[in-house]
DNA sequence: GCCAACGTTGGC
DNA sequence: GCCAACGTTGGC
């Protein structure tokens, strides 16, 4: 099983609407880099930290599932859609999407400052300057770390 | 709101 | 295929 973390901004989508939701097609991916490992690694079974960007304190929020196989991401098809791709074809589709299922919210907020300041995750993406991919892998090392963090008081 | 760091686009 | 211009991301 794979490991991964997804960003994403809370005034567009948070883990509180997953959670009422139970279910989401992860769309909008328009990146080629992410969309490659989402499309080439990405498994059903497949557990992802939900990150909250672009806020005042950016973390590591929830848990979620992954419970589809990558799709075509319906909103590249659509002219009036923010994401639509005049490029993409139903025949020859550019972007993919997965389903995600909510798990858990995490305890707390596990913060970027906090993963920034812990020097057993220089390795992971996240924290590397001028990152900005909004899907990347998580190492199962990585995993256990930041969630053992969720039980440490925050500062 | 600013702006550094990227990715993408398109002229050549 | 280079690279300047432009757009976007996302922390601060």
């Amino acid at each position: 099983m794979n490991h991964w973390l997804m960003k994403c901004e809370p005034d567009v989508f948070s883990i509180d609407d997953l959670e009422k939701q139970k279910v989401e097609g992860w769309y909008g991916i328009r990146n080629y880099q992410a969309r490659n490992m989402m499309r080439d690694a990405m498994k059903i079974g497949d557990l992802v930290f939900f990150y909250h960007s672009n806020v005042k304190v950016p973390g590591i929020v929830g848990i979620m599932e992954v419970i589809s196989a990558p799709y075509p991401d319906p909103t590249q098809f659509d002219p009036k859609h923010r994401y639509f791709d005049p490029k993409s074809t139903p025949e020859n589709p550019r972007w993919v999407q997965v389903d995600v299922q909510y798990v858990r919210h995490t305890k707390r907020n596990i913060t970027l400052q906090e993963l920034k300041e812990d020097e057993t995750l220089e390795d992971l993406p996240l924290v590397r300057r001028g990152n900005r991919l909004s899907i990347m892998p998580i190492s199962a090392q990585s995993w256990t770390r930041i969630l053992a963090r969720e039980n440490l008081t925050a500062e």
